[in-house]
DNA sequence: AATAGTATTGCAAATGTTTTCATTTACGGC
DNA sequence: GCCGTAAATGAAAACATTTGCAATACTATT
């Protein structure tokens, strides 16, 4: 084929009308005579042609495009957030460009920076606490920026997200009201993550009012994977004195822990009690059924996509921030402690 | 702060160089001298400018951005493969523009369509049928594109997957091969889904082999859930008659047909077999181990992106599809058949 | 100190659009 | 058929870059 570039100007001549009346037919129509308009979409067709971005995003117009980072994508919290958020977010005309940090926020920085140069007319980042040099970007270019998974009532953007702190403190609050003393608690590296740091936070002050706390050799870190949560388990449950209650971070870490326990032969929950905490797709099905926090990834994605979008054509406006609150769930892996 | 917006005049000017030279020593950084670059970058950073990559696309010069479409984000299959595929293509100078079209084809040549006006460099979509017009625009636009997840030594374009009708078999032939004769079949809504299709009739054809087939009142169609898969295994097991051997068409469903006989006392494998196809994290560490076919997704997400960037870079070159073998991984929950 | 050759730099055109402003066309009333 | 007005269109400037070509500034020779 005669592949001759068909840019807005072929589309003119083929429809012997001007270049700006082509662009005018596809950005203000109401413009243009109906016939003309007829026209020029015929010429479209038979050329092919395709409108670039590029080029107009040249002109200030926005380029239609958000970007989203986030730590990894293949953590079951994250996708179910990205796919509500992108749902919502091509609802509202957006395309997201998405790019994963691995918990190195300094590689966060510099995957902001290209997004910027992409010129996205919009940022989403995971969690509230990010480099000052990460802000400072976001706050030199002005883009409307959206801070997803922790609220805080102030941080540097507006957030949408759940009180992880909260979400902690229910699971504790549970365990110590169910008389647990012998507490272990598995949680994934705190570092680079605030959302696990305060769940964990959260999980001492609860347990502080009962006066119990996780002693260190129960105090267990563990990458997040089911695998290596059901090794950790294992081996805690291998040693000669064991614990009546397991708080996890994450429902993953529950999930691990509670093959790891059906392996071992121990029963939940009358031999130990497991919480998770966010109740992924899943958690409910798990047999048993998992007891754990609600922390509705969908909602988030679905309302930090909202926010975004306000901020973005109406970057003026204040919008305020979004707490969606966290709620226990009660199903059948906890039970009271009873000494055997 | 005085916003003036600060592009690259605005740099020449502090840097007291032309435009010209400010340009070319981002992209041919070895034709400017040493100490005009130090001054160049100098001023870079004391304005904070950030490069249009926008204004560069206009130019021909690539946007450096790579399309991917998947049907959805949050199941596991995918979350893998994107995690894979965004790091991969990230390595090679890459960012990623996201959309899922929830099985829709006729929305995946929408969003094909809005990538191509972004003028993405290249294109991934999953699976190897695609609507008659997603292929012609993407060849219109001569595209470089990668078909993912499916292997086919003839597609419309360079395939990176499995062999999906052989995943299938191999489960077939391994249930058929333990005597197995009643079996039942969970697989997911196959339009859409040449992937769940392929498989399917894979394990048709071995199964058929062995004289025997899925009779049609257990041969379930379920969403792409846990909770789904455990109802329908729920109800499946209620039922008068039951199945030895449960095939489903992906972990996931696996998992959920797993909870369901737990819940109902039914024991794996001794009372009823049950397969999975994926070998998705978290099958290893379930309790019992799930038998399945692995198809290793992370090493089709980096492969897939290496494949895309020689073709984004070496436009001419013919590259090879990759088939990536499946292969039967043997855990705990088959066993031969025995009546009772 | 002049010359040739090479390394740097600047000028200006080009890229594919949008938009302002000016011009042309169409329409309704006389 | 003419006029005034409103609707539709076109011309040209603007957007933020890159790049071919020409001009200038060095360097090493002689």
């Amino acid at each position: 084929m005669k592949d001759k570039k068909v840019d807005i100007i072929a589309v003119a001549k083929a429809a012997r009308v001007s270049p700006s009346t082509v662009s005018r037919s596809f950005n203000h129509p109401e413009l243009v005579k109906a016939s003309t308009r007829k026209k020029i979409d015929t010429a479209v067709r038979r050329l092919g042609y395709i409108r670039n971005r590029a080029a107009q995003t040249i002109h200030g117009i926005r380029s239609g495009t958000v970007g989203l980072i986030v730590p990894t994508v293949d953590h079951a919290i994250f996708a179910e957030l990205i796919q509500s958020f992108s749902e919502a977010i091509e609802e509202l005309g957006f395309t997201i460009l998405l790019a994963s940090h691995g918990y190195d926020l300094q590689r966060e920085y510099a995957i902001t920076r290209k997004m910027l140069e992409h010129r996205v007319d919009g940022m989403a980042l995971i969690g509230i606490e990010h480099e000052a040099e990460t802000f400072g970007l976001l706050d030199s270019q002005n883009v409307p920026t959206v801070l997803l998974w922790n609220y805080a009532k102030t941080s540097h953007f507006t957030s949408v997200g759940s009180d992880n702190f909260r979400a902690g403190w229910l699971v504790g609050h549970h365990i110590g009201g169910l008389k647990h003393t012998r507490i272990a608690g598995l949680f994934p590296p705190l570092s680079g993550n605030d959302r696990a740091a305060q769940r964990r936070a959260g999980v001492e002050t609860a347990l502080a009012a009962f006066g119990v706390q996780i002693p260190e050799i129960w105090d267990i870190e563990t990458p997040y994977s089911l695998g290596a949560a059901k090794d950790a388990v294992t081996r805690l449950m291998s040693r000669e004195v064991t614990p009546t209650a397991i708080i996890c971070g994450n429902d993953v870490l529950a999930w691990g822990a509670l093959h790891a326990l059906s392996k071992a032969g121990v029963t939940v929950p009358e031999d130990v009690s497991v919480t998770g905490i966010g109740d992924f797709t899943g958690s409910r099905d798990f047999e048993p059924g998992l007891t754990t926090v609600r922390i509705p990834a969908r909602q988030i994605g679905a309302k930090a996509a909202q926010t975004i979008a306000s901020k973005i054509t109406a970057p003026d406006q204040e919008v305020a921030s979004t707490l969606v609150i966290p709620e226990l769930v009660l199903r059948q892996t906890c039970a009271v402690f009873s000494e055997k």
